[in-house]
RNA sequence: CGGGGCGUAGCGUAGUGGCCAGCGCGCCUGCUUUGGGAGCAGGAGAUCGGGAGUUCAAAUCUCCCCGCCCCGACCA
């Protein structure tokens, strides 16, 4: 250790806010080199060769072969797929001396894609899994959190062909299965839930989550088992309500002032009550005006309708659309829409209720099913409508999950009320199906010598992502506490004192354990006093520490083990013993 | 991109117009010290984020720019 490339810092950086960023830099794994942006030191790159090893045995046992692309690359086949233009300003884009466009990839499905169109071509050729573990880079608008959400990252991505669906669904269930024991193996704890495709197009898809109150994903789970990301889940609908001749009609009330939603209802409780109970926020139907708008800068204004009692959550709805980004609408979107008078928007002027061509489109939640009865705008000021009846008296151009989840909201699988929770997203897979094949041009010939498109399956693990989330986990007032499958070493051995036998001795052990097959730091350096080396190997976080100091004269090392605090006296003969069963050897 | 905080040595910081910019950690030399971040003595290390301006005088005041952190927007 008195060679090794280290240097360990007393007090927390100050631009540090997560324990692991802190603990990561004070214990010199890593150093910021730029925003998002870190250069590796010796101890941190051992860990992340070690995370990487363990998910290369994984994704070989799954039957996929490494390949290595560049990271910089041609701007063509993005072009042609149309993420040229989609990624926007997230994408790092450069040019070289003949003004050729470039980029440093921000993920390589187009690369994989071209890569099998260009050799194969035939059925007999598939199913095939190819994946690499490379440098990714994104411009972020915000990095944050150390290695959690960096610039530049490390990533497996791992992509599948197939012939068709069924071959696809194997080959997605085979890293499906790689990444919980790669997972497991990690002793990161996870969870599997539903999320929506976004940028990637195609159909299932799911993330594996790290839950911490870090995280930068918020998800639902349910007690039956149910768990989704916030943005994918489902609202069950309710069941349609049959109205009669009995249900009374909808009447118009004057409301002045009542543009908001609680001015709506202590009004509406006092100027015309209902008999069997109090008015709510929930009887009320909101529409809110928004813009979605297309990659190309198109916009189009278009409303949401769903129960007053809740808020757009622009998160879920900016999912569904993909690839537009839906933003409120401002002043100068409402002007072109005089129709809209904010604070009294009803269905009469949205969507088909709309006698109007240009009239916009009109999305609601799924709670708004037919027969439900609502207190809504009249599109007039100081007007709104009374009993409202979805699908009497107004209709609307289909549903959206457009409100936010709340805690306690029933599961769409009926499997008990959701809870919310944070998590950081280490995994995720998707079905990609042709989307990229098809684009791109690559097909094989069938067994009747007919062209048919490869379907294919996209599989990313955050490398780096995942050692962050580690340290996030393994940690305690003093330091790192690394699991003994990623720890930069299994052993920190520390010589005190200033015996020469000592370090003799210390010197004896690492050269045997080394030659054991055991890793080891060896804290050799002798004008550092003890306190200052055993502060260090607790923030280094090996999961052995082993002293030799004062007690060798009886012929006794001490043990300890990092994460429990446990110390034993051990004869030096049984040292080694002890040490393997610690290290679960 | 909006809101807030900030930028002084490798790290953490003091210094709101007035002498060679101070302290702690770390680093170097010597002596002492060695089981919980040692002591003494000596030393190296700072374009005070950059530029322009105001002033007899600027780390400190003004303007512009750059960068960092947090919240939001954004985000496989």
């Amino acid at each position: 250790m008195s060679r090794l490339f280290l240097r360990t810092l007393r007090e927390d950086p100050s631009d540090a806010e997560l324990t692991s960023h802190k603990l990561l830099i004070r214990a010199g794994y890593i150093r910021r080199t730029a925003p998002g942006i870190y250069s590796w030191l010796p101890l941190g790159l051992r860990v992340l060769r070690k995370i990487e090893a363990i998910l290369r045995q994984e994704m070989e046992a799954a039957g996929a072969q490494e390949v290595h692309f560049p990271a910089l690359l041609p701007a063509e086949p993005y072009q042609e797929s149309g993420r040229w233009d989609e990624y926007g300003p997230l994408l790092f884009r450069l040019q070289d001396r003949k003004k050729g466009d470039y980029l440093l990839a921000p993920t390589h499905e187009e690369m994989f894609t071209l890569l099998v169109k260009d050799l194969y071509s035939s059925y007999k050729d598939l199913p095939l899994t190819l994946y690499q573990i490379q440098t990714k880079y994104r411009d972020e608008a915000r990095p944050r959190a150390g290695l959690l959400r960096g610039r530049e990252f490390v990533m497996k991505d791992a992509y599948s062909f197939d012939i068709d669906a069924a071959g696809l669904a194997e080959s997605y269930e085979a890293q499906r299965a790689a990444y919980t024991r790669f997972f497991e193996r990690l002793g990161l704890e996870y969870v599997i839930v539903s999320a929506v495709s976004g940028a990637m197009g195609g159909s299932r898809s799911e993330e594996f989550l790290n839950p911490s109150p870090v995280g930068e994903d918020e998800f639902v789970r349910s007690p039956g088992g149910y768990a989704a990301n916030v943005e994918a889940v489902t609202t069950p609908a309710p069941p349609e309500i049959i109205w009669d001749d009995d249900t009374p009609l909808w009447d118009i009330v004057p409301t002045p002032g009542a543009g908001t939603i609680a001015d709506l209802i202590e009004l509406a409780n006092e100027a015309f009550p209902r008999a069997d109970r109090r008015w709510e926020a929930a009887d009320t139907l909101k529409n809110v005006v928004l813009v979605a708008v297309q990659p190309s800068g198109q916009r189009e204004v278009f409303v949401v309708g769903l129960p007053g009692d809740r808020e757009v959550d622009l998160k879920r709805l900016g999912a569904q659309m993909e690839p537009a980004e839906v933003e409120p609408a401002g002043a100068a979107d409402l002007e072109k829409h005089p129709e809209l008078v904010p604070g009294y928007i009803g269905p009469g002027v949205l969507g088909p209720n709309s006698a109007a061509e240009d009239a916009v489109r009109y999305l609601v939640d799924p709670r708004v099913v037919s027969g439900t009865s609502w207190i809504t705008g009249a599109n007039e000021p100081d007007k709104h409508v009374v009993g409202l009846v979805a699908g009497r008296d107004f209709t609307h151009d289909g549903f959206i999950e457009c409100a936010e989840v709340r805690a306690g909201d029933p599961a769409p699988d009926g499997s008990g009320p959701l809870e919310i929770a944070r998590g950081i997203e280490i995994g995720h897979i998707f079905q990609l199906g042709t989307r990229y094949a098809e684009v791109l041009g690559l097909s094989v010939l069938d067994e009747n010598g007919k062209a048919r498109t490869v379907t294919m399956g996209s599989y990313g693990v955050g490398v780096s992502r995942v050692l962050a989330a580690i340290a996030e986990s393994n940690n305690d007032d003093s330091g790192l506490v690394w699991p003994v499958q990623v720890a930069p070493a299994q052993v920190h051995l520390v010589a005190t004192g200033k015996d020469e036998a000592v370090y003799t001795k210390a010197e004896e052990l690492a050269a045997t354990w080394t030659e054991a097959g055991i890793e080891v730091i060896f804290d050799d350096r002798k004008k550092v006093s003890p306190g200052v080396k055993f502060a260090d190997a607790e923030l280094l976080g090996m999961p052995v520490i082993v002293i030799v100091g004062r007690g060798l004269a009886k012929g006794l090392i001490e043990v300890r083990d990092r994460r429990s605090g446990q110390r034993a006296e051990i004869p030096e003969s049984q040292v080694l013993a002890h040490v393997e069963e610690l290290l679960g050897q």
